[in-house]
Parts: structure tokens; sequence; C-alpha cells
DNA sequence: TTAGAATTGTTAAAAATTTAACAGATAAGT
DNA sequence: ACTTATCTGTTAAATTTTTAACAATTCTAA
């Protein structure tokens, strides 16, 4: 199952939690058009999506929606669930903590950093926040494969070369600041201001 | 200018970013090539997304940074400055704030909108914050054509309705929940968790 | 002043992604 | 049982996006 499209991994994500809305709002199926409409794409990607991971529906009552989480989760996540750490405990990586805690996700934030005395040696939802200088001994005692940097944006290179060197194999960075790392560490990078940007740029060109 | 491709705008957007950094570097021009390592992309593509925009860079010296400033943001600028809302003030809603006024970029959030009796009548960064009723009369009344929706998911959707008929044009959803808008306005979906879960994935199947 | 290196701008080719088209299967109604 | 509507799964076509290729231009320096 490795040679998925960058594009449709990103669309399994989504299809798994509307799917788990409808499973909590009581349906039991689903048709690819009816998810086509939650997530505002045509039907035919819904069904080309679900042929790569080798599903398969019923005819004429659509596809298991149990089963599809289920699979997806085969796909994406890893058994054990990953391990996460979260370097700067500004209003995002707060938010962000607090909001995967809820979620009770298998994506577990275990650790957390900081310089600001004020934020070390404090729990956030359970996320105990360590002193920056221990990234790389901690990252390694707990076996922590996925970075997210939420650091002011000046920084955030050097606490990159950090995780690198710590051995992180995934990073997801907010700061606007353009990161660069190994070819062997998958690096994405999440620009909220861009996104804000295209809006306002399609609103100007549609008045 | 209408007819840029989706995907260059968005990089439009990041290379006026690395400019400004640039430009407050002391540098006045820059390669392709440059502008490419520090997006990490190929120096062809950002060429051809120049071209697109119809500037020209120098031969042998590049282009000129502050012009490119310039034309990225007669590009995607309105001249006045667009006018946002901003609904609910939790984490994410106030970060967003924060981060527009340091900025102080083109983007001018001029209102925002909660529940929380806490939050109503207060300023968060210059910003004023309302009661969610007031919704349609402020956004009217400022001329508003952007809204961010920051409130817990569940409520997502009414205050997406309330926004069209408010006559917002565009709306950016930090909301996991799918939203759904006439045509004539733009929604763009930011979903930070799909984000993660892609590094996930990819972290996966790369060990 | 000429050769060589560097860099842009543009067209053409390739790759990735989306959409269309339609055959085949099944449930529901008659 | 037969017909019809509806959906899936899949192959092929279309579109979009990226990459390659290279001519043209400018600077450097022998
Ligand atoms: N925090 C994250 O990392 C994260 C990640 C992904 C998605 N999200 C989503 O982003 C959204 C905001 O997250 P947050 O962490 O800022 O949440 P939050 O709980 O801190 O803030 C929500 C705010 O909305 C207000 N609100 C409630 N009902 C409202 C209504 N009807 N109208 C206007 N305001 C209302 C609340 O009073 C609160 O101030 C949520 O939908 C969350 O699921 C958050
Ligand atoms: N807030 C937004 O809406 C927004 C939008 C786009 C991008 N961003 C970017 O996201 C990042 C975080 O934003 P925020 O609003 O949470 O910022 P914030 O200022 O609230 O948080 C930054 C945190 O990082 C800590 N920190 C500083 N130096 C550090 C270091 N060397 N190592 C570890 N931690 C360190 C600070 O103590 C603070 O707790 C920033 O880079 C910001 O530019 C924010």
């Amino acid at each position: 199952m490795k040679n998925l499209p960058d594009k449709t991994v990103e669309r399994l994500c989504q299809y798994r939690r509307s799917l788990n809305n409808q499973l909590a709002a009581g349906k039991t199926h689903i048709f690819s058009h009816e998810i086509a409409n939650l997530l505002h794409i045509t039907s035919v990607q819904v069904r080309r999506d679900i042929m790569l991971i080798g599903h398969s529906g019923t005819l004429r009552k659509g596809y298991d929606i149990k089963e599809m989480v289920k699979l997806i989760g085969k796909i994406i996540d890893t058994k054990e669930g990953q391990r996460i750490a979260v370097i700067g405990m500004g209003n995002i990586g707060k938010a962000f903590i607090h909001y995967l805690y809820e979620k009770r996700s298998k994506l577990k934030v275990v650790a957390s950093f900081d310089v600001n005395p004020d934020k070390i040696d404090k729990t956030y939802a359970d996320v105990y926040c360590y002193h920056l200088d221990r990234l790389k001994e901690i990252i390694q005692k707990e076996d922590i494969k996925i970075g997210i940097i939420t650091t002011p944006p000046m920084v955030a290179p050097e606490v990159c070369e950090n995780l690198v060197t710590a051995g992180i194999k995934g990073i997801l960075n907010f700061t606007p600041k353009p990161l660069s790392v190994p070819d062997e560490v998958y690096l994405e990078e999440y620009d909220m201001i861009t996104s804000l940007e295209k809006v306002a740029f399609f609103v100007k060109h549609n008045e």
C-alpha cells in the first residue's frame, strides 16, 4: 500500500474524519456521492481513491463505514500510534496539544519543549514541558518520531536542525520560515497565512 | 492577471514572504535558484511563475526583490486592504489576530465574534469582540468580505450560513467540519490535523 | 574581443491528477 | 421472473502542473 498519491493520502484522512462523524450520527453505509458532497469533491474521485486502497463497496448499498474507517486506519496509522513532540508552547502549540488530547487519536504528543521558564516543568493536557536543552535526550528516550515546530520563526531553523540530529523522521512546520531537512526526513510546511492570502486573492478576483 | 493557476497563487504568497525576509537582510536582487532553495522547489518553477505574472529579471543579476514584492502585492492585495472577521475567539482565533496584528499586512481583522460573555466586549490586539448576534449587522456596516471560522466544529455550519447570508465573499474554515457555500463564495478548508496525519503516513512508510 | 560561464524566458515534453465514460452488478418494484 | 433505477469499479481521456531543454543575453576575464 505504498504508492498512494500524495493527494489521495490527504483525502483519506479527511474521509476518515467525515466517516467517523457519520458513524456517530448512526449511519452504517454511505455512497460515494455522499462522501463527495461532504468534502466538496466528485464522487468519481472518491471511488477512485477507494479503489486505490483496495476497498470494495456493496452495489446499491454503498460502502460499509466501519470497515472503511478501519482500513484507512490500517493504511495511515501505525500499530502502536506515533509519538510526537511539540516545540514551542505558545498559542498554537497549546491549541494543538489540547486538540489531540480531546480527540484521543493514534497521534500522541508525548513531550513538549520551550525556553520560557514560565512554561517549563508544567503539564498541558497531560503533556510535560521540558527545557529545549533536553530535546535530544528526551526524543531518543521517548522514541519520538515526529516534531511539530510552533516556536517563533527566527529560531525555527535551529530547532529543526536539532530535531534532525536527534533522529526525528517527520516535521510539521507552522512557522512561516521555510526549513531544510535531509531527504530521509519528511517535511510538511503548514502556512496559515498563505491560506488566508489565497482566499483574499480569489475574493478580489470574483468581484 | 486573472487566470493564474491556483498553485501559482499559493506560491506567490510564499515568494513574497521570503522576499521580504531577504529585503530585511539587506539583499536587493535574487536569482531564481535562490528563491527555489528557500522554498524547496525548482528554479524552473520559480521562473515560470514569475513569467506568468509578467515580471522580468535582469540577466546575470536576478530579480529586483523590491519590484517583485510590489508586483505580487498588486496581484494579491486589494488597494484598500481586505477586511476580515474572526468568529470564535479561542486559542486559534486569538493566535491569528495577534499574528496579523504584528505583521501589519494588508489583511486587516476588523471585528471578532464569540458567544462567551468572558470574551465579548473586550479588545484583542485592537480587535473588538462582539456577540455573535450582531454578526450580520457588523459585517455589513464594516464592509467585511472575509470570515475566518475558529469556533467549535459543531456550530461551524450555522456560523457559515450566517456569514453567507450577511454577504461574506470568502471563508477560511479551521474547524474539521466540512462546510457548504454557494458558488460565488470562495471556501478554503484548512485542516491542521490532516497535515499531521500526512506527516505520520509518510514517516510510517519510510521506515 | 573573444571565450566561457551564468542566468533568464519560453516552448515543448512529461508526469501527476482529475474527470469522463461506461460496462457490470444488484436491489426494488411490478 | 423482468425491467428499471442506481451504484460501483475500472479503463481511457482530459486537464493541470511540473520538469526539461535550450536559445538568447549579459557579465567576466583572459
Ligand atoms: N486547536 C487545534 O490544534 C486545532 C486543530 C485542528 C482544528 N481545530 C479546530 O479549530 C477550532 C478552534 O480551535 P480552538 O482550539 O481555538 O478552540 P477553542 O475552544 O479554544 O475556541 C473556540 C471559541 O469559539 C467560541 N464559540 C463557541 N460557540 C460559538 C459560536 N456559536 N459563535 C462564535 N463563537 C463561539 C468559544 O467561546 C471559544 O472562544 C475548533 O473547531 C477546533 O476543532 C483546532
Ligand atoms: N498565530 C498565528 O495565527 C500564526 C499564523 C501563522 C504562523 N504562525 C507562526 O506560528 C508560530 C507560533 O505562533 P504562536 O502564536 O503560537 O506564537 P507564541 O509566541 O504564542 O509561541 C511561541 C512559543 O515558543 C517559545 N519559544 C521561543 N523560543 C523558543 C525556542 N528556541 N525553543 C522552544 N520554544 C521557544 C516561546 O516561549 C513561546 O511559548 C510562530 O512562528 C508564528 O509566526 C502563527
